[in-house]
DNA sequence: GATATTTGTAAGTGTTACATACAAAATACT
DNA sequence: AGTATTTTGTATGTAACACTTACAAATATC
């Protein structure tokens, strides 16, 4: 039995539940081993952009709690691909680097989501893409 | 300290798991009351509109793994808004159909569903909105 | 009639996400 | 200087969602 979707064809939110959906999916099946998720790759990239970053500012960056900033850091220093100390000049943050294990895995990770996005944007045209892009990011701002 | 997102501003995926949360969170913000995330609206949504549905119908509409839709209408049955009853022409069929409290409830949220619809469509012209949507539709079609 | 497929069930795992409460450090204020 | 507030990290618990795997029952296929 095949089924329409009938009002729910309009509905936009779904349309991007689905299409996120499609993409982690996608990601998923394809790089499973590299042993990273999407929201784990993201947070290796920040960190190896900006040393020394700290819970909040991942938080606020990707737009997460800080308890679940934690947890996947947490999970990404137990790995060992993450270090964390002290800072010197505020006794209460702790900052985030990667280790060289954890720079090893972001080159291929960032590779993996290279090849991934190649595989998402051919579907546009690169006027369309620009487009989406600022469609999605008037979501989300 | 505030960070750009440098590399990361050009990913794609990133833009699409941005504003599906950012969708996600005003959901649960402003319809906490309702008692239903937008995922179990969509089963009752379907279910309504189709009677008579089964599981493996469900999760290919949805987009979702067998085990999956079944835990999400579990969680409906036992809230006595969805009844299952066998198929009387393939017995191993069970066939899910709306209570009258669900119908009632599937009213509300549809109304929730469609003010949300708003708040999200208010961002784009009617011709912008029909080029998104046909944009997210080739990347999960 | 034997075999394969479909359907529903059950149990377990993992990721993401949030709320809440607490302690320690820094900052603001008086 | 001393108190109050804010910021930061930690710990715990809850919840939704998604997948895997294994199993049983009904049906379909040969």
């Amino acid at each position: 039995m095949t089924i329409g979707r009938g009002d729910l064809e309009g509905i936009l939110g779904l349309r991007l539940r689905r299409a996120h959906g499609a993409v982690q999916r996608h990601f998923v099946e394809h790089f499973a081993d590299l042993g990273l998720t999407q929201k784990q790759v993201s947070v290796l990239w920040l960190t190896g952009d900006h040393p020394d970053l700290a819970q909040t500012d991942l938080a606020q960056a990707l737009d997460m709690d800080r308890a679940t900033t934690m947890a996947l850091v947490h999970g990404l220093e137990k790995r060992g691909l993450v270090s964390r100390s002290p800072s010197r000049t505020d006794g209460r943050r702790i900052a985030f680097r990667l280790t060289d294990a954890g720079e090893t895995l972001l080159a291929q990770a960032k590779a993996a989501i290279l090849e991934q996005e190649a595989w998402l944007k051919a579907r546009f045209s690169a006027a369309e893409l620009a487009t989406l892009e600022e469609m999605l990011a008037r979501i989300y701002r």
